[in-house]
DNA sequence: CTGAATAGGACGAAAAATGTCCGGTTTAAG
DNA sequence: CTTAAACCGGACATTTTTCGTCCTATTCAG
């Protein structure tokens, strides 16, 4: 149960057009040096954000990566789903292939619902967040306040 | 993002254990039989719950496995972690690491809230509550009715 | 046309997941 | 005491996933 590497260039990646101008080009190149990524793989990475409509692209010389949305309105979750397509906690909950052990099946439910929960944990946070906990960091702010606050979740309820 | 299949025969094979009488000594073969787990790596993973303390063991001749607490005193962050190790999202939040990625650690403070979030998800829910929404299912009830409510998380607060 | 840059697929090495196996230890029972 | 049953623990083998590299095509500015 962890982030892949994929996944965590993808969000610095991403991280790093974000603290340019919105629509400012930036080549793999440049984000693979200063970010210190190896550049194939990351280009393999933009690919995936580019297919998912996060960045766009321009070809040939003078060509690179700009943001398609303001920061704001890109969050982690889209990220991971873009580079590692749908998340499925387990493969019961892959959808083409169904669940066929009716024996097990509540822990498939519950999984369900845990990765729900997870979802929403990722989806509430956005890359503008992100880049403005980035940047206070930079400046020596550094906030001591969870990005995330903690969550008293609801009781079970089975009936 | 996923479960691993250890982490998955684990929580198995604590439900069919709790499915019985508390101190009721089962066999790895029964389990491994009735659930359809490989027997030598169901045993792999029963010693790890055996050393968390989930379950106790007896050796020997008539010997097995038994709940060494209450289902309702275990939750799946519990069997996660005897099965796995502690749950870390990034190799930076592995205790023995550090971070030393000095320009990034915006995202490692935030993988870290995300982790905490999701612990929490998981330590909310027990073994308990997982073998009534089993049994539930078993006797055709069918709760439509989500294990784990969607949860609003509250909004991100960066200063 | 030429050089720069992404697109996409094939490929390969390393790491992790998923088991298997075997010798050792403990224990109940004859 | 001997034996068979059952867990303990480490080493090992197989398969899958991760983590990249590389090459060719395509696109575009100058």
């Amino acid at each position: 149960m962890h982030i892949t590497r994929a996944v965590e260039y993808g969000i610095i990646g991403m991280l790093y057009l974000a603290g340019h101008d919105r629509g400012k080009v930036v080549m793999i190149d440049e984000i693979s040096r200063k970010e210190d990524i190896p550049k194939s793989f990351l280009g393999k990475i933009f690919q995936s954000l580019t297919r998912a409509g996060l960045v766009n692209s321009n070809r040939g010389a003078g060509g690179g990566f700009y943001m398609a949305r303001d920061s704001d309105q890109i969050n982690i979750l889209d990220i991971i789903e873009a580079v590692e397509g749908k998340i499925a906690l387990q493969r019961c909950l892959d959808a083409a292939t169904g669940c066929s052990n009716s024996d097990s099946c509540a822990l498939c439910l519950l999984l369900h619902d845990i990765q729900e929960t997870v979802k929403q944990t990722l989806a509430n946070t956005t890359l503008a967040d992100l880049a403005q906990k980035h940047a206070d960091m930079k400046s020596h702010k550094h906030p001591q306040r969870p990005l995330t606050e903690s969550v008293r979740l609801p009781d079970i309820r089975t009936e």
